[in-house]
This record gives structure tokens, C-alpha cells and sequence, in this order.
DNA sequence: GACGAACCTGAATGGTGATTCATGATTCAG
DNA sequence: CTGAATCATGAATCACCATTCAGGTTCGTC
């Protein structure tokens, strides 16, 4: 119905209590779509697991597509600050690569269950799941486009890189945080991958300790001055 | 039920007329679950598409689930023939690296349902889920590591890198083949990604004569100038 | 100390769809 | 031909929910 933003609420509570019922409906379907799935998982186990009423479901939420979808827009908002603020301070992008893919395994480790909600968006609600790899893109697209046009990293179409890393991430964070096993080295891992996005995106000459490059004028689109 | 290999089928088809009848109902199934998803989608549905009675999808398949799982664990076999197809004549990793790039992106254009389809196994079936990609990370993980050895390319850690690789054609599929749209160019995003992998995969030094030996000292200070 | 808004309850309704099965059609070896 | 093995049919069965609604309950406040 609404394709707008914030309104996928039926009602938003007006009280302390309501507002801690809506919140708890929320965790509590967190919790079932994740473990059991968006289409097997309902109504009746959300309340149960909230432990209210089926009917109070509906007072919160017009139906079960949307407190689905709400998960989803929460996790993008979520990871997203998540690695703004991990990479806030850094200047050097091959530097904030390694740090944002850290975050990302931790973000995932401590969110499997929303990772899980987020994959099954694809067959909830496209739109929904778009939103969520769009927006993530859009932003690393920009910063990648800024680091190259600093001379930071190697030219490359933006949204292309960033697609890439959105992919290689996540099937990072599906073999060794999902499917993790018994000898998994997490960190050999993160070294290997790491390494891997480095070198293809460094510019030809590798950084040695003064990240400050002049950008050289290569092929820069000459954005900026 | 039967968590081994071949039979999923209630029943294997006597005579032509019964093979034929599988065979119909079987690419019907790829056609509603692509369509609809498999929840969505209904045996009824299926039966239509493939001008069968109801009860005919009975006779072929224990139940709905089965004939999905087949879906994908013939969906694997294919693409792993047609990448295995591609490559076969090629010698230099970083070659097959882009030609199998290039493959992956067509056959996923030549198979767009099927592409949705393996990505809904992951909430359908996990294992059937799991093992298509492990089974491509299998071999792609001992390619990468013989070419390791070869000194053709870098010396990581092999399973991470095949998962970083499938999960960039994966992403790369999804937005420039599934999500394709009007401004789009998949050659200049071919050309991106390719010089991205392939810079991450190359040895620092690129190899010109000798190609044998597997990890010298790391820290080559004099680049090539 | 009672009034109303905001909340909460859970049985009942209605719809969907997987799976079964009794019955009929086809095929073909003998 | 003829019967039995195969194959095909689709109405009926059975289970499982999403969503509704006709009442209760709680809480702040005047």
C-alpha cells in the first residue's frame, strides 16, 4: 500500500507501553523469520514469541509483509551507520576497505539472523531488497568514485567496484559466519581476502607510508579542482 | 527423505512416453517457480503450464520440494559444464578468470530463472543450497591453488579466494543481468571487474619467463620499474 | 472513583494449496 | 485380441495460517 518511507505502521503507539509491545512484536519476528523462514514462520509464532495476542500483531503492523520489510529498512539503517562510524575517521581507502570488511564479518556475526532476513527480501518484497543493495551502493560508489579521482585507488567504473565488494562480502560473511566450520580461520581468511580487493584496487605503485598521494593526473575525470 | 544423489524421483520413468511427461513437468516447474517463486508457485500451477492433470506431477515426484531440488542440482551441473567448456583450452589463470567471468554473466542471461532459483534453495533446501556452491567452490578453490603453485598467480588462501570470486560474478549478475537497465553497459562493467580480479590475483612481479616457483620473499622491495 | 483513550485478547472466518486416491485410458507383449 | 503394467485424471481431503472483530483490560487524569 504505502510505498513511501516511514509509515509501514498501522498505528504508531502513542504510549511508553505501546511503543515497548511494537518493539518486542519486532524482536520476537526477528527471531521466527529468521529461524524459520519468511513463509514459514507466523503470525502465531511471532505473538507467541512476543508473548502477546495474535490480534495485538495487527495493531502494530498492517500485515506480515510489512513488519518484514521493516526489518529489512532497520538493517540497512543499522549496517550502514555501523560502517560509516568503523571508517569515520579513516583517510586512506585501501585502508577503510580492510576495516568496512571487518565490520561487515563482526556486523554479520552479531546479526545472523538479519542476514538471513535480508536474503529472503529478494522473495518478499524486490523492491525492499533493492533498496537495501541500492542505498549500500550508491554511498560506496561515491566514496570509491572520491578515492579515485584522489588518486587513491585505481580508476574503475565506481558502481562496478562497489558491486564487487558488495559480493565479495557477502559470501564472506556466508561461508564463514553462516556456514562457519569446524577448522575455519576467520583471520587467514580476512588476510587472503583482504590482500585480494588491495592489490586490485591499489594504483600501480604500492603505498609504502605516506598515503598522501598528489593525485597524479591520469585519467582522473577531473572532478574536483 | 533420501539424502543421497540420484534418486529424487518417486518413480524413473518406464517408457519414452513417461520420460517425456518428466521432462515436461520438470521445465514447467522452472517456469512457475522462476515466475512466482517457489512459494507462490503451486503444483497446480506446474500442472497447467505443463498440460498434465494434478496428480500426473505425483506420478514423477515424490513432492513439490523434490522437483525443485532438481532444478538446481541441474542447474549446477550445467554451469559447471559450461564454464568447464569455456575454459578448457586456456592455460594462463588470469585468462580463464575473465573468460569464465564473461561465461558466468551469459549463462546467467541465458538462464535468468534459473538464476532466481538457486537463490531461493537457500530458504527452499539449504543443503541443495549449500551444494551448489560448494561443489562450484570445490573445484574452482583447486584450479586457483594449482595456479598458485605455478606461480601464475598470487599466494593466498584458495577457498577464500574462489569465494570472493563467486560472490563478485554473483553480484555482478544480479545488478547488470537480473536488475539491468537502461543506461547500462556491460562491457565497460566487464572491463572494470576484470581489471579489478585480475590485479588482485596477479603476482606482484608479472610473470615473463619462469613460472615454477611458489612463494619467494614477500616483501619485494625494488618493483619493477 | 470514574471516564475514555489506548491497549490487549483469542476464537472464528475464509482462503489457499499440497497431497491422496479411486477411476479410467494407453500401450504392448504374447 | 487381451490383460496387466504404465500412465493420466481431477475432485476430495486435510492442514495450515493470515486477518478480523466483538469484546475485555489498563492507566492517567480530573
Amino acid at each position: 500500500m504505502n510505498h513511501h518511507s516511514g509509515s509501514s505502521a498501522k498505528r504508531k503507539p502513542a504510549t511508553a507501553r505501546g511503543a515497548k509491545t511494537r518493539a518486542k512484536i519486532l524482536r520476537a519476528a526477528e527471531t521466527v523469520f529468521a529461524e524459520r523462514g519468511y513463509e514459514h514462520g507466523s503470525i502465531a509464532e511471532v505473538a507467541k514469541e512476543a508473548q502477546v495476542a495474535l490480534g495485538t500483531f495487527y495493531i502494530y503492523f498492517p500485515d506480515k509483509k510489512s513488519a518484514f520489510t521493516e526489518l529489512v529498512d532497520e538493517l540497512g539503517r543499522k549496517l550502514r551507520a555501523s560502517l560509516r562510524e568503523a571508517t569515520a575517521e579513516l583517510e586512506d581507502r585501501l585502508e577503510i576497505e580492510r576495516v568496512g570488511l571487518r565490520t561487515f564479518l563482526d556486523f554479520t556475526t552479531d546479526h545472523r539472523g538479519l542476514y538471513r532476513i535480508v536474503r529472503q527480501a529478494e522473495f518478499v518484497d524486490e523492491p525492499t531488497y533493492r533498496r537495501y543493495y541500492t542505498s549500500l551502493a550508491e554511498g560506496y560508489a561515491q566514496a570509491l568514485s572520491r578515492a579515485m579521482d584522489k588518486g587513491q585507488i585505481r580508476d574503475l567504473d565506481p558502481e562496478t567496484v562497489a558491486f564487487c565488494l558488495m559480493g565479495l562480502a557477502d559470501f564472506l560473511g556466508m561461508r564463514w559466519v553462516l556456514w562457519k566450520q569446524a577448522g575455519d580461520d576467520i583471520e587467514r581468511t580476512l588476510d587472503s581476502a583482504v590482500k585480494f580487493l588491495q592489490h586490485g584496487l591499489a594504483v600501480a605503485e604500492p603505498p609504502q607510508s605516506s598515503p598522501r598521494r598528489k593525485a597524479r593526473a591520469s585519467k582522473t575525470k577531473g572532478k574536483k579542482s
